[in-house]
DNA sequence: CTGTTAGCGCTTTCAA
DNA sequence: TTGAAAGCGCTAACAG
């Protein structure tokens, strides 16, 4: 080496272990490095260490704007020295397990995002192997006792206490439109408590997906099919969106004839025309969190069992929902005397 | 190896020179593989090969629904074999020649992206070494002699159509809202051009940031000026967005008051109230193509000087643009019959 | 404190 | 048509 020194020595001093070096070497050595811009080479110390400091962010469709965000801030959190790589599942089961079966290949050192085919004993192999894993879910669920870590959002009390928010504004009719194969049953499942402790009608009207024509689609059906509620809860922002969209089109308004509130505050919901109530279940946040848990596995501080971290939501109240326009006006009051 | 074969064979055998070896010997390795589930170890022939096979898509924001679409198409298009890690420049000079740099040291095989900071000059060594660069542009532009792929839609002559159909539609008042340190350069010549060319006042509108937030301001600050113009163009859909949202806080309809279109079709600007006009560039296949030459740099089917692969666009007509209301009703019929 | 040595698992000559 | 051998650049164990 030009700093007439081995290269072990320059890789103890990579390491960081300085205390095991000549104060007189480690400074050649530094400025050795610094002359000839030198990095270690990625490959050979992968191969050598078996870490690819490589991380694969598993989301059903980045195109959705609820994961960009999440993948952003694990990103940022993990930093430059890993790769992460951002996988577009489909929410499909053949998908979620190649990232897998690749990670315990060695291709990934770990595994964060949302895993909606794959439950935790698809991981096991992966996992005794070595393979960080970091869920991102939408209710408290049991890991076994499996090494893999789960931040999640109580989706179901979220969905609760979002019907309880219409419900306070006075409405009884509140329907729920909901595709299958996402965090679609949590919510539903918060949806019907709520109605049912306060004693109404649980109805929830299937769409093909989490999309908005998804949405505008269920809404169209619906209203062919009657007199349409005074509420409507989507299982996420997107079919609010086309629910709204399609309400528009049938010539009712909102909130004025129908109130709207969805599921996951992205950046559209924002902008929609009147802005659309929502839960906020902070992606950013999430995901920032989810990579912290997953350099805790690396770096070793954490090894035991898997970690249950719960994460908080808001609810986000905006010009979509308002009091029922049917609605008695001594009830009314009523009701504002209780909210306050 | 189980197969009763040396290494090198299986080497052999998997780089596909099937005619090198005898036949009971590939089905012998072939059927020994299938037991084992063997895969080759990436690290070690990366080490070996010096292909990393892993390619970096470098975005200014991932969370601009813009960028996600580019993402998933090129990650599609790449395959399996690669892994595609998305980088968040932020549009930062040093954050994308950090991400050069990297490629240089051999991290990643190949670059694909939008570059708004780095220019041909600065992707040098790193092509020269080997690395595969395909740029995503907003106009047709040189890189020297350098092996630089450069896919781009001709965004000037996009704003030139887009301001022309707003004149066509009777506007003469049509003014712009920029920000600083994008694509906004040859937009706003395209709208000058066509606004010059029709004998009409330029007026541009610098906002702050190529965000929501930052229309809505700029369209703030232009209200409190004064009279407002009958139609304004925004260099991109999320500012055409906000902008929408602060006339409506003005007490101005869309497009009864005031016609408002946008830049690059993004999910949003579908789902706003009323729809936004605007300019789709679909990106799924920029990215899609951006990844095919990509993919032909690696197999050697290119090879020579950069390529210019010009992609087009598209005016998308939706509501919120219309004829302006204070226009005299003669002038109207005239236009109508020009346009029939 | 520092250097020597032995691989990590693969591809690539080169020789048989 | 196949195998032996070298080595990609690094780290970890051990010896000095």
């Amino acid at each position: 080496m030009q700093a007439g020194v081995s290269q072990a020595t320059v890789s103890t001093f990579l390491a960081g272990n300085t205390d095991l070096i000549a104060r007189e070497t480690a400074l050649r050595i530094k400025s050795a490095i610094a002359e000839l811009d030198y990095t270690p080479n990625r490959s050979a110390r992968t191969l050598r260490t078996q870490r690819s400091m490589v991380v694969a962010c598993v989301v059903p469709d980045i195109t959705n704007p609820f994961y960009p965000a999440l993948f952003a801030a694990a990103q940022a959190t993990l930093g430059a020295e890993y790769d992460v790589v951002a996988i577009n599942s489909g929410g499909q089961r053949d998908a979620e397990q190649a990232v897998i079966a690749a990670a315990l290949r060695g291709r990934y050192d770990g595994l964060l995002g949302v895993f909606f085919s794959c439950r935790a004993s698809d991981f096991e192999d992966a996992v005794k192997a070595g393979v960080a894993v970091v869920r991102i879910e939408a209710r408290r669920k049991l890991s076994g006792d499996l090494a893999i870590d789960d931040v999640f959002v109580d989706n179901r009390r979220a969905a609760r206490e979002l019907t309880d928010c219409l419900l306070s504004l006075g409405h009884v009719r509140i329907e729920m439109v909901a595709a299958a194969g996402g965090p679609e049953t949590v919510r539903v499942d918060g949806y019907r408590e709520a109605m049912q402790k306060a004693g109404h009608e649980v109805v929830v009207h299937k769409a093909k997906a989490f999309t908005a024509e998804g949405g505008a689609q269920a809404i169209r059906a619906m209203l062919e099919a009657g007199d349409p509620p005074t509420a409507i809860l989507a299982a996420n922002d997107l079919m609010a969106i086309g629910a709204m969209r399609a309400l528009g089109e049938a010539g009712l308004s909102v909130p004025g004839d129908v109130s709207i509130a969805g599921f996951d505050d992205i950046m559209p919901a924002a902008l929609a025309v009147p802005q659309l109530s929502t839960v906020a279940l902070h992606q950013d946040e999430l995901g920032a969190r989810a990579a912290s848990l997953l350099l805790q596995r690396f770096s070793g501080v954490a090894d035991g069992a898997g970690r249950l971290v719960e994460m908080p939501f808001d609810i986000v109240h905006r010009a979509s929902i308002g009091p029922p326009r049917q609605m008695p006006h001594e009830t009314r009051i009523h009701q504002r005397r209780n909210s306050t």
